[in-house]
Parts: structure tokens; C-alpha cells; sequence
RNA sequence: GUCCAUAUAGCUCAGUAGGAUAGAGUGUUUCCCUCCGAAGGAAAAGGUCGUGGGUUCGAUUCCCGCUAUGGACACCA
């Protein structure tokens, strides 16, 4: 148990021992800080609890507490507020132990299977802004979720099949009705695509409106869809080969996201599943027909909110995106028993995902146990608070969002310290950080407002600030020439000090928090008032020159934990560091 | 229309298992490199926590009404 941990548990032991009942003690940081260093609100609790004056009960609390030589300025405010603060040799009896291993200071949890699906990446079209918060976000809370002992299994689940597919194959068509692929006679041959990458970007918007402007378009479009799903050769063969070649960019771009799967499969690959679902579905007397489709009621008498049936089959035969939901729910249940499965979209698809697990719960095609759980996130808007869109009114694609943040970073920065060959991929470095960064700050549900400027931001609380003041730790480390493994805290000088000493008892309790509200903004703040300690410290004392040995050793072990937590915490965001910058 | 979110400093956002004087960044006005990297540090100013009630010793936090904004509401994903 982390050391924070082991105080409250003992604190709570003190305070059973008086004969009250309580099933958790919180060590608060005091916002007063003039009274000590930590507060304990339990007396309040406890004095609702037992009809007894909260500050007697604090008093009761407060005589014991005395008798542990941890504890020291020990004092009772307003109502009965408990104040303590920590005594030296507590602190760096406990700094030592987290300078050791750094990961000593991280509270394990009971190991669980889950499967993180954060991809979501269509194969119609290139990655776009939208992209970024469930890259971003699924990404880090997969590193986190590792990090507190958990098995992750990350599975980018293309959109790969559906409609969209429809839509391009009808464009490629109309445009190069002479291919192969389109031939009555296709006996699998195979004819280099006339088109590149780029041109989906154009292709399937375009494609889109033109069915929406005209139903026949539309009609042949369901038809098409329909086809590929059934397996038309020519059409399942061109759009495998187009498929390749999204793949490969969307692959690109999540690399330079530092994002990556373990799984990169498609919804496509849950075709085989399909007809379990539906005899699942069957056997359980669920399916009805409605309006010439399949559908599964999952309405409640409790709900209050609207609840349409949820669609399986459509009039024409054709599956739904739901329908490949539940399929892949089979396999996964299947192929790797899961404890959990989560699954980041944005907000709107919430409705849909509560249809399809009360299907698959209600059908038995995911089992009682199998803990599902839908975590939506806020769409990025632009500066005027609405989606953002490029200046044109378009979509923005994820790749000229990051270019476009890139260039504006190129301009002001100076990394003269950094060598010539490594320049690009500094760049590269704090671009990314940057965007990160600020996508984390934000509670994840919450809609935010993604504005350039303050995303190519260098100062302040930004993902540079905390690289910067990394480096310039490592940079420290470096130039202290010393055997910096086997440095110990034994001493504590300044006031300064003894707030890192608190931040850094502190983070246990930020990542459970983190991994409960399933949320990167508590990590991203921990890490801001981390390395801001630590540069008020820094600005204020001299480290290399310090003329007290035990001292100068002491602030280079403070500065070693600090540099390692940063670290640590920073790869937990998914954000990399640059040796220099 | 029904339901769900959201409303906190000029701007962008944190915060609350109900607790002491509501925080940060940015912007504005100042100050600090003969010394470890100034992408840094220090200071000032900036708030009836949307609004009206209720519960409570105590409400930005919980409950109800209202207003504003965004979103969802079967054969798209």
C-alpha cells in the first residue's frame, strides 16, 4: 500500500480504537494552510453520527493522534476541524522510500481483463478532429489502466463496413464504371486503384450528398452496401484495396499520436458472428418484426427518456451498426473472456450503446458478468462555440490539424540547444505534447473549445511548460556529476520542500481518482502543480552550488523523484520527452 | 414535444463523498538573469459560482421551478 494509504489507515485504526465506527479516513490537504498541513473533517460525521459536539469529538481524536510522533502541530479550528501536519523524519523516511522505486508510491488494484475500444477510425475517410479526444484519451487511460496492474486489451475497431463503404464503391463506379471490379464476369483479377488516398477525403463527401439529394442515388447505395456485406466479388475485393490504403494512412497518424492498438480489427471481422446473434436473439424470443425490420425491445418501465426499439435487420436484410456491435460483443466474449468492456465514443452515442447493451444483457450475448460500460467525451468546438470546422466550413482532418499546430509552434520556438538531425522530431515532440495536453486539462464529457493559439501555446499550463522543466531537471541531474541512484534525503531546508514532499504523497490517490472518473485532467493539474513546486523551489535555491553536502544531496534526490514522477506520468499521458528542447 | 448534458474571473477551464477566506492558466499592470536552461520565478488587479425557492449549524456542491446553450430521440455511424 502506498504510503498515503497506510497514514489513513492507521489514522482510521486510531479513530476506531475510541469506539467509533467509520469506514474511511481522507487526509486533506488544508486549505488553510496557516493551521497545518492536513485537515481531517471526520468529526462532523461522526458528530451526526453520535449526537456529540463535532469538537469534542475531535478532541477525543486529537489526544491520540498526539501519541504518534508522526504527527505534529497537532490543533483543533472553527467547529472542529482536525489540523496536522507531517514531522520531518516522516518525510523523508517516506521520500527515501518512494526515491527507491518510484512505483512504490502506486496502489495496485485487483487485476481485471478489459478491453478498451477508443478507435473508432473510419476506413471512408482519413482521420478528422473528431478523432483526437478518443486517440488522446483512450490512449492515456490505457497506459493508466496498465499502470495500476490491470490487463488492457486496446482495439481500434474500424469502421470499416457499412454505409460509408456503399458510398464510395458508388463513386468509384460512376467515375471508372470500366474497372474490373465492376465487371458481371470478375473472376478476381486484380487492377491498380485509380485513386489515391486523398481523393476519399473528396469521394465520400461527396458521394454522401449526392445520395442525399437524390433517393435513387441513395437506393443504390443501400444496394451496394447490402452487396459488399453479402460478398460481391468485385465490390468486397475493391473495397478490401481500399480498406489497405486508409488503413495504412489512419495507421500513420495514430503513430504520430503515439497511440497504438493491440488489436486492429474492424467490424468488419465480426461477420462471422452475425448469425449467432440473431439465433441468440431468436432463442430468447426477442426479435419482432416492425415496419418490415428486426428489432429488440429495450424499452423499461422505468425509463424516462425516449428508448426505440433497437433495429438488427433492416427491411432490406442488411445489418446495422448496432448489429455489428452485438456481434463483436460475441467476440470478444468468446476470444477473450473479458472482465470488462469499455468503449469512448463521443456523447451522442450514448443512447445507442444503453440499446445495445440491454440487447446484448437481455439475449445473454454478453454475459451478467461482463461489466459494460459506455464513457463519452465532449466534442471540440471551435473559437465561436461550435464544432470545429476548417475555414471553408469543412471537416478538419486530424493530419492538417496537427501540421497546422506544428507550424504555428515551429514559428516560436527556439531549440538551438538542439541538435541539427533531431530538430524535426523535437518539433514534432512538443506539437504533440501541446495538443495533448491542453485535450486533457478539460473533465473528459465536457464539450471544449479548441482555439490554435492556445494550442501552440509555450507558456503557462501547457504540455511545453512541463517538457521544458523536465529537461531542465534531466539537464541538473546531468551537470551535478554524481551517482545520483545512490543520493538520500536527509535533510529539509525550505518551506518549499515540503510542499513538493505533500504533492508527491499525494499521487496515489490522483491516479485511483483518475482511473475512477475515467478522466486525465486530475493527472494533467497533479503534473502542473508538481513541476510548478518545483520551479519555485528551483528559482529560489541554488542546487550545484550549495555548499552544505548533505544538503545539495538532499535537493538532488528531491529533484530525481520529481524527475521521475514527471516522466512516469508524462508516458501515462501517452506524451513523449524529448532529451533536449 | 420528451429526455439528457452544461451555465464558476474579460477569455479558456478546474473544483465540491456539503466545511474554514471558491482556484489555475491566459490577458492587463509591475518586478527578477555577474550564479544550475527566463519555454522560468515573484506580485497586483479581476467573482452576488445563470436565476428564484427549498433542505441544513453550514450550499458553488443536494432537491424543485425558471432561463439560456448544446445534444439524443429505430432500418446513418
Amino acid at each position: 500500500m502506498s504510503i498515503i494509504r497506510d497514514l489513513e489507515q492507521d489514522i482510521l485504526k486510531i479513530v476506531k480504537s475510541l469506539g467509533y465506527d467509520l469506514d474511511k479516513v481522507n487526509l486533506i490537504p488544508s486549505g488553510r494552510k496557516e493551521f497545518g498541513e492536513y485537515q481531517l473533517n471526520n468529526a462532523f460525521s461522526l458528530a451526526k453520527q453520535y449526537h456529540q459536539n463535532p469538537k469534542v469529538i475531535a478532541e477525543n481524536i486529537l489526544n491520540e493522534l498526539e501519541k504518534d510522533s508522526r504527527f505534529c502541530g497537532l490543533n483543533i479550528a472553527g467547529a472542529g476541524f482536525i489540523n496536522l501536519s507531517l514531522s520531518d523524519e516522516f518525510y523523508i523516511e517516506a521520500m527515501n522510500t518512494i526515491k527507491q522505486d518510484i512505483l512504490s508510491n502506486i496502489d495496485k488494484q485487483e487485476k481485471k481483463r478489459i478491453i478498451i475500444d477508443y478507435g473508432g477510425a473510419n476506413i471512408a475517410k482519413t482521420l478528422h478532429v473528431g478523432h483526437l479526444r478518443s486517440a488522446d484519451i483512450g490512449e492515456a487511460l490505457k497506459r493508466l489502466t496498465k499502470l495500476l496492474g490491470h490487463e488492457v486489451i486496446a482495439d481500434v475497431h474500424f469502421g470499416d463496413i457499412g454505409r460509408q463503404s456503399g458510398m464510395v464503391i458508388y463513386e468509384i463506379k460512376s467515375r471508372y464504371p470500366n474497372l474490373c471490379y465492376f465487371k458481371e464476369d470478375f473472376q478476381g483479377e486484380e487492377e491498380e486503384l485509380p485513386i489515391k488516398v486523398e481523393d476519399l477525403q473528396e469521394i465520400y463527401p461527396l458521394a454522401s450528398q449526392k445520395a442525399k439529394d437524390d433517393e435513387a442515388v441513395m437506393e443504390e447505395v443501400r444496394t451496394i452496401t447490402m452487396q459488399i456485406e453479402q460478398g460481391h466479388p468485385g465490390y468486397s475485393r475493391l473495397w478490401e484495396k481500399i480498406k489497405e490504403l486508409s488503413k495504412q494512412d489512419i495507421k500513420g497518424i495514430y503513430k504520430r499520436l503515439n497511440v497504438d492498438f493491440d488489436l486492429w480489427e474492424g467490424e468488419s471481422d465480426c461477420y462471422p458472428y452475425i448469425p449467432k446473434v440473431i439465433s441468440l436473439l431468436k432463442e430468447q424470443n426477442l426479435l419482432r418484426e416492425s415496419e418490415g425490420a428486426l428489432v429488440v425491445d429495450v424499452k423499461q418501465e422505468t425509463d424516462k427518456e425516449p428508448m426505440p426499439p433497437l433495429v438488427v435487420l433492416k427491411t432490406n436484410g442488411g445489418t446495422v451498426y448496432q448489429t455489428r456491435e452485438l456481434a463483436t460483443l460475441i467476440s470478444r466474449e468468446e476470444r477473450f473472456n473479458p472482465d470488462e468492456i469499455w468503449y469512448l465514443t463521443d456523447n451522442r452515442q450514448e443512447l445507442y450503446f444503453k440499446q445495445v447493451f440491454r440487447a446484448a444483457k437481455l439475449s445473454g450475448i454478453s454475459k451478467d458478468t461482463t461489466n459494460l460500460e459506455f464513457f463519452g467525451f465532449g466534442t471540440m468546438n471551435g473559437p465561436d462555440g461550435k464544432p470545429f470546422k476548417t475555414r471553408a466550413g469543412g471537416v478538419m482532418n486530424l493530419a492538417d490539424l496537427l501540421d497546422m499546430v506544428k507550424q504555428e509552434i515551429e514559428k516560436r520556438i527556439n531549440i538551438d540547444m538542439v541538435a541539427e538531425d533531431k530538430k524535426e522530431e523535437t518539433a514534432e515532440k512538443i506539437t504533440i505534447a501541446t495538443i495533448k495536453y491542453a485535450d486533457f486539462l478539460p473533465f473528459r464529457s465536457k464539450d471544449f473549445i479548441f482555439d490554435v493559439n492556445k494550442f501552440s501555446d509555450l507558456e503557462g499550463k501547457t504540455g511545453p511548460y512541463l517538457l521544458y522543466s523536465t529537461v531542465r531537471m534531466k539537464s541538473l541531474l546531468t551537470k551535478a556529476n554524481c551517482d545520483i541512484e545512490n543520493l538520500h534525503i536527509t535533510k529539509i531546508k525550505t518551506q518549499e520542500e515540503k510542499e513538493i514532499f505533500q504533492l508527491l504523497l499525494r499521487m496515489p490517490i490522483i491516479l485511483e481518482n483518475a482511473f475512477q472518473e475515467k478522466s486525465l485532467n486530475d493527472i494533467s493539474e497533479y503534473l502542473y502543480k508538481l513541476t510548478s513546486s518545483y520551479n519555485k523551489f528551483y528559482a529560489e535555491n541554488h542546487i550545484l552550488t550549495c555548499e552544505d553536502n548533505a544538503l545539495k544531496e538532499s535537493w538532488l534526490a528531491l529533484t530525481k523523484i520529481v524527475y521521475d514522477t514527471n516522466i512516469l506520468l508524462l508516458d501515462t499521458l501517452g506524451i513523449m520527452v524529448p532529451e533536449k528542447m
